[in-house]
DNA sequence: TAGTATTATATGACAGTGACATATAACTGT
DNA sequence: ACAGTTATATGTCACTGTCATATAATACTA
């Protein structure tokens, strides 16, 4: 009788809000952002729709968060924002991507590489401990492990 | 004049504590600490010293920080942890992982996988975009982009 | 013996990020 | 008039990492 209270301990300890597994994403918002906004100006609206469509972020994408990060990125120097006039159509700001912005994206580039070997390097201990029967075993009681 | 004021905005905004680099562990810690585990018992500070060794997390470990995830380890029943008797030597707390923390430890094997791909679906798009010479370019001037 | 370093664990304060909820406008469709 | 869509924004919270500091006990060393 291993955490039979609505779902394993370790995925949340209710349900929501993260628990113990960080989000497959952590990280991802702003480069995806940048490199979004490399290809062309666009608003905010536009870019939550593009980041599900290009499956850069799988999971959707919380448009909270969104706005305040290209804030964030705005005063940092790395878009440009540019409020519509409060005329006809609903308010916009169309955000372009700046020298540094893309100088930023090809760093991150450049980093998620390096994430990528760590990765491989976790991975490789990983099978090396447990043999190549990675996946959940046949002993282990299938559960609703509803990951992800 | 872009951000002459002591190094580029995105990177700390005064040097340290994050900015807009998320740190290339972002999210480690727990899992390597399940991996080393899997492999046998072990105190805290072992640990420590192994995750140096392995180089599975780079940079260094916060002390701190690699604690208090053991306790919530603990708490969460991933990690069953025993405190030495006030005998002789300092006191230890040896963890030992447990079928759940070792349930975890496969589905976290999974979804760096999922990460990977992430990543490379990332790393397309960009080298898509920027074509194949996704380093610096020779236009942009080298600041003092001391990355990592 | 006193002072320092090492081993080992722990806590406080803070910033960055994501998750969830809610608020706000203006426009569109019925 | 009412609801839905488009579009932006804020509030609160949890989790992680970083830095700083506290605490003991042991080991070394002058």
């Amino acid at each position: 009788m291993h955490h039979g209270f609505g779902g394993p301990p370790w995925h949340g300890g209710g349900g929501r809000r993260g628990g113990w597994f960080m989000p497959l994403t952590w990280g991802f918002l702003q480069p995806s952002l940048l490199l979004l906004l490399a290809e062309g100006p666009q608003h905010g609206y536009s870019l939550m729709e593009e980041l599900g469509r290009r499956k850069l972020l799988s999971g959707g994408v919380d448009v909270g968060n969104l706005y305040r990060t290209l804030h964030k990125m705005e005063m940092a120097g790395l878009v440009e924002g540019v409020r519509s006039e409060p005329g006809p159509g609903p308010k916009r700001n169309v955000y372009r991507i700046t020298p540094q912005g893309k100088e930023l994206l090809q760093h991150w580039a450049g980093a998620l590489e390096q994430r990528t070997q760590m990765i491989n390097t976790f991975l490789d201990e990983f099978h090396r401990v447990f043999g190549a029967d990675a996946g959940i075993g046949p002993d282990s009681d299938s559960e609703d492990v509803d990951l992800l």
